[in-house]
DNA sequence: TCACCTCTACGAATACAATCGTAATTCAAT
DNA sequence: ATTGAATTACGATTGTATTCGTAGAGGTGA
């Protein structure tokens, strides 16, 4: 199989990846408009930005209609990966387990995400032998 | 108590500050012999960052004797959180919990790590009555 | 002292991220 | 057909990250 690498995304694109995620396909106008109630940005900024990703690889574009639609051209789990990868790469020296406890430390997680955690965990733990 | 916001360390700045934390105080070339094991890059380029990053107050240094010494600013702890919470709020859509699951799923995690944190949730299970 | 090596200081080049303005194009409603 | 609003294409600007070259200062051994 001949895996492409894509890039990694940077925060601006990763924001507009999560807003298409989350909408599904999508037009500029439909994107910037997500995009404003976290921050003001003008049409044109986030316009560029999805011609810029399209290019890259990271969104698909439909232009059958006047106004094109987009859609990720990379899915949110594989990325998800790519970017905690990184990370841990980076700031954790390769540790993910480090990361995983420095995350469970920084920010609150509801009783129903630790439930599922725990599971997660004993399932790998059960798998490994 | 004031706290200053210290910047958000950048991929390079991140690199150095994970030597120094490891390694302890150190010279510019030790740093960057540290660096080189990952990517050649030049003396200066690792001399610059580091001034850069004294400025920025990431660094601290000592120029008491010839080849100045520097060490971290900032703790190891405080900068992976806070790094963790920027990617959290920027791909997880603000829940840590999913970024420690797929945490949990991109790497490979030890045995020890596994155990430790599942011992981790159990006391924060517990702690939320 | 002098030659040499190491180190710092500083400026500059390059690359890329992020933002926007303007012109040209398309569509729809008169 | 004509006009006005929305959209795309494209270039330009600004800011910051990254990298390195060169000059000068500091230290050392012959």
């Amino acid at each position: 199989m001949a895996r492409k690498q894509k890039p990694k995304p940077t925060d601006a694109e990763l924001a507009i990846l999560s807003v298409l995620w989350d909408r599904g396909p999508s037009t500029v106008r439909e994107v910037n408009e997500v995009l404003n109630e976290e921050k003001p940005t003008g049409y044109t900024t986030a316009l560029k930005f999805m011609q810029i990703m399209t290019e890259k690889g990271l969104l698909l574009r439909d232009d059958s209609s006047f106004a094109h639609v987009y859609r990720p051209a990379v899915s949110e789990a594989k990325t998800q990966k790519q970017v905690v990868n990184s990370l841990v790469d980076r700031a954790f020296a390769g540790s993910a387990g480090k990361l995983v406890m420095r995350a469970l430390s920084a920010k609150k997680i509801s009783g129903e995400e630790l439930t599922k955690i725990r599971e997660m965990i004993t399932a790998m733990e059960d798998k490994r032998k």
